[in-house]
DNA sequence: ATAACTTGATACCTTATAAGCATCAATATG
DNA sequence: CATATTGATGCTTATAAGGTATCAAGTTAT
């Protein structure tokens, strides 16, 4: 037979006892059971671990270093299976988040944090992905939430909104229309616009693309960029004008203002998504945190 | 149920293979019979290491986490026995080894090199005693070895000779007698002797008392020192002469001079001593250097 | 010196449990 | 839809772990 635990779990205790009868007690087998539990180990090591004479049981070398290795051992399975509980209740874990423009401008890195506050045994990795890579990556395993432009209805996927927007207009600051408080979509017709590339903005474009047809002009897009810097850049520079979630306001716009469009003409959401069958418990406990009531969610 | 060695050998293989046929092909056991240690493993963990359907095995977040540590706790236990093996074989250990001056000035610091050199696993800690005290250390087991004037017979001792030595005279360099080559022991009749304190040098100064009252005369001890470099100080200082082994050459001698004594009244001989019980295979080791023939250990 | 006690080992038997075999249910694959 | 693959289940057997009684060797007390 093969070393087991339970010659280790025997052999520390003899060790500390250095009495087959009180370790024997201690660990609750009878005495003859110990005796040639600990025999057996010896032959499994192919050294002894104990002079025994009729009254006295000590140590050899052999058994001083077991001791201390077998102990080492014990305590190494008594963290495995900790770190598997943990594991399995959430406690540990790792979390590979996507996110985009909008999400990390906005409401993740609250919930980012707070989670991290709470779940101190959970790594995050972020990646900064567009919506719609999101939604592939999603689904392959690539990453386990995603931040993204809502809705997202897919089979599987489970969702929770965790911001709504108004839309805001983003001029240069010293453009004539950013003298006035507020903004109608259609002031904006005759305007040049910078938009987000269409491959990775797809789903924002396109809904600019619908507003501004439903105000009755076509946006002429003069400039696109694939980052809300590079948008933010060109508009300042003067090259044109964009649409933004309001959380435009928390960033830095040297050189360019945003006004508020009235009437409200659309929400945009932010959801966060993650596969509904996860078997991360991980995963899990970041939903609850990406479920809370939006009102909690929002500092508007 | 207690978790055993059985359930992480057995997961471990599974966690490499995600499929429990070729996994207990691997153990050579039969598919259900791991299929049950695996669901009891997940049992006593009171979580689930795998999800399978009946077509896929793939690991939960505790599984994952659990290999890992198992693996440890696995390998952990094969240093255990990798270790208590070595200790057996006395190629890891521990030595507490007893010395006198003329150990030190003589073979020991050889033997103790070449001991290290073949056996690196094998600590050694070196304690000063006096020849006295270290027989009873040896008995009390407060050391494992004692280097010691010999000879030294006692039951359940064995000592082997690792050096037998010549007496010399030592002399202040501008002393009279130090023109001439070699002295005879009847040339320091009438000298003041500086000699060893009698509690930490008795055994030597006994043997110089014996000596001396077989050449006639009692030697006029003026001085006492605990230690060698307070003896040989008395004498550069002129203060006497002294009688000491030959590795007195060894030793810087500054403002004294040491003269062979003619013809050989004495040869002193410095023995290693261990229990002959000793169930330490490191000192078994290092009784083996110890008892290499004295050709070997001589320098002269 | 000897009786009484303590201690680990042994013999014999029982119980627990791990493993094997045959088979099943679920589900990919062509 | 037939076939093959995969993990699970039920039943039986084999193994080994445990218990009781007892022994032999050594220690202690009288």
């Amino acid at each position: 037979m093969s070393i087991e635990l339970r010659h280790l779990r025997y052999f520390t205790v003899v060790a500390e006892e250095l009495h087959f009868h009180r370790a024997a007690e201690r660990l609750n087998i009878a005495q003859p059971a110990l005796s040639r539990a600990i025999r057996s180990l010896e032959g499994d090591l192919g050294c002894a671990l104990l002079t025994r004479t009729t009254r006295r049981v000590s140590l050899t070398d052999a058994g001083r270093v077991f001791v201390k290795e077998a102990r080492a051992a014990l305590h190494q399975v008594d963290v495995a299976t900790a770190l598997a509980r943990d594991a399995a209740d959430g406690k540990i874990g790792h979390l590979s988040i996507g996110y985009m423009d909008f999400a990390i401008n906005g409401p993740l890195p609250r919930i980012l944090s707070e989670f991290r506050v709470e779940n101190p045994g959970i790594g995050a990795e972020l990646t900064h992905l567009w919506t719609e890579r999101q939604r592939t990556a999603l689904v392959t395993g690539e990453i386990d939430v995603g931040f993204m432009i809502g809705p997202f209805d897919a089979a599987g996927i489970t969702t929770s909104v965790v911001a709504r927007e108004n839309l805001v207009a983003v001029l240069p600051e010293h453009h004539p229309l950013a003298a006035r408080d507020t903004l109608h979509l259609e002031d904006l017709r005759t305007e040049p616009f910078v938009l987000g590339s269409q491959d990775t903005w797809g789903p924002f474009r396109r809904l600019i693309g619908e507003l501004c047809l439903d105000a009755g002009f076509v946006p002429d897009v003069v400039q696109e960029s694939h980052s809300s810097d590079g948008i933010f850049g060109l508009v300042a520079a003067g090259m044109g004008v964009t649409l933004y979630v309001e959380t435009a306001r928390h960033l830095s716009l040297r050189g360019s203002v945003s006004r508020p469009l009235t009437p409200s003409i659309a929400q945009i959401e932010t959801v966060a998504a993650w596969r509904s069958d996860s078997t991360s418990a991980a995963v899990h406990r970041f939903a609850e945190y990406a479920s809370r009531p939006l009102h909690e969610a929002r500092h508007n």
